[in-house]
DNA sequence: CTGTTAGCGCGTTCAC
DNA sequence: GTGAACGCGCTAACAG
């Protein structure tokens, strides 16, 4: 791009690039008005803009921050990362982003990555917390959000998942379900799925696993047929009791209506549904779908804020999750 | 993060830093089997990464591309975005990431500190191509994607616009469709949108702009009341009258759905729909919404091996438009 | 008020 | 196999 250096402004000003560079730096006690004046007209005119590369190595300062996200593709990521994004560039810092696809080798090699790159710190939406390559990182300088490792080593930002479900479950009690089901991408140890279930079942106390539907990624269509057949059993043998159908996100809700559709099953008439996560598209979704409103931007502004003080104060402290509330929205689909 | 540098292991190994870095480019005809052997050992077992920003330096080599987004949160440019970083990660550059918020001045921002921060490339999503930023380029290190400028100033990647319109607005005039009409945000001087209201044109020959209704961005409320008004009074007017509607984004099709359900109107029954883009979520709609699918993801793959190229063999060349082809999806909508 | 110059951090490279 | 100069673009202490 741009080749223009401090060196040639100098030349071109006449003056020495210390001139030059205490002008950029709003020294102006060091210099005429007269040269400043010209230093000034010679920048703009030849569009000069200091590397701040070359200028975070003379002040051995590092502006350069890490991101890591499980998959991009997610909106709910996507809105995170415009925070994230938002909060870091106000501040003069620059952010290197890698994507993991979900895939968790590729995660590991994107952190290992942006240490070689000297980043001063990374935020991280975790593929899978279990990830060995945590262990080698410090709190003093990572960020996550979204789901957290099961003991917490890092500061974490996330929403007030066990309690926002909970509240949603006992609405749909109180609104007359017999039985009622937690949808859900294989809990493994996500963080995020987990509290999402303990909330279900913190409302109502069915055995551990009795009431949990597993839904495969997407992609993984052998374990899809299970989880079809699945639901056609209960929708067949409901009887007459009155079932209803809790979604950890919106994918896993897309996946539940397809299957139901395709067995000419309707809500709220056959089944009830809610879900975690609000997009734009469910306000077209009739009837209305309840669903719980997350603030996914306000995720990554505060966890951009969160590390951003962390490497300014250089104290890492004992980690704590931030919980960002979250709101139900009650429409018609139970 | 990783405080560990080539001197450290250099005395680790109890060898010079010029054999590590011999060791480190595969020079291993300068050394013998047993430091080569000693060297690898330790810096396995301290897990030793160089600095890549530094090997940059020393080698006067840039492997940093920047990226600026016009809006993250729209699905679609994450898609493209998971694209662009799957190729560049894999080829051992890094990215900046900038986001725009559909803003134009912060834009202009993100492109100027892109630039400062000295990357040899950058793709660009734009938010206004008539941004006057985009004069100060060269199209030596810029790849476009989406938008393009009305005079082709730099290699861009998009759809076959024009021409998927045009076939999708055929299907619904031999559907029967008595009158078409475009939905779309504010042509202004987008080519996508323009592109895609041409090919709508060529399929049917309106006047200009008797069948165009310009939607407002999300937050205009003012003027979304001025499209609301319209739809309701084409609705009440048609008589006997098939109407049909092609709208030319998602978010534009979520916006005449709700206006068309607020009004009590029914897809196909009281009028017919189609539009650009589809996502997961159309699947659940029912009917079906018959759609263009297009392949982001490629469009990312495609637009950063196009930059990378360029960077490589330092070669501008005329600007060109890399057309990817897109898919018509035909269900029930119309 | 302005210029000179030694770093900054970390790898590369070449003469020995 | 090594030592040490060098490079990037900028900053800042100091000399003049």
């Amino acid at each position: 791009m741009e080749k223009l250096t401090i060196n040639d402004i100098a030349k071109l000003a006449g003056v020495s690039t210390a001139t030059v560079s205490n002008f950029l730096n709003h020294n102006y006690g060091k210099m005429s008005a007269k040269t400043r004046a010209h230093v000034a007209k010679i920048i703009t005119e030849h569009n000069y803009h200091p590397n701040s590369v070359a200028r975070d190595l003379a002040k051995n300062d590092n502006k350069t921050i890490g991101v890591s996200i499980a998959d991009i593709t997610n909106p709910f990521s996507a809105t995170v990362l415009s925070g994230i994004s938002a909060v870091f560039n106000q501040a003069g810092y620059r952010m290197i982003f890698t994507n993991a696809d979900n895939d968790q080798d590729t995660e590991t090699s994107n952190i290992l990555r942006l240490q070689a790159q000297n980043v001063a710190g990374i935020i991280i939406d975790p593929v899978n917390p279990d990830n060995p390559i945590y262990q080698t990182l410090s709190n003093n300088d990572i960020v996550m959000f979204d789901r957290q490792m099961e003991t917490l080593t890092f500061d974490s930002v996330a929403t007030n998942n066990t309690e926002a479900v909970e509240e949603m479950t006992k609405r749909m009690m109180i609104a007359g379900y017999d039985e009622l089901y937690f949808v859900s991408w294989p809990l493994e140890k996500v963080s995020t799925r987990i509290k999402r279930y303990q909330g279900f079942l913190r409302a109502i106390r069915y055995p551990d696993g009795t009431h949990l539907i597993p839904v495969p990624y997407p992609g993984q269509s052998e374990s899809l047929v299970t989880f079809q057949t699945q639901i056609k059993r209960i929708m067949e043998q409901r009887g007459n009791k009155k079932v209803g159908f809790f979604t950890m996100n919106a994918s896993v809700f897309v996946q539940l209506l397809q299957t139901m559709q395709h067995n000419n099953y309707t809500y709220p008439t056959d089944y009830g549904v809610a879900t975690y996560e609000e997009f734009d598209w469910m306000t077209v979704m009739r009837p209305g779908i309840s669903c719980i409103r997350q603030d996914s931007r306000r995720i990554g502004t505060d966890a951009a804020k969160l590390l951003k003080k962390k490497l300014e104060t250089k104290e890492g402290g004992v980690p704590t999750t931030h919980i960002i509330p979250t709101t139900l929205i009650i429409r018609d689909s139970f």
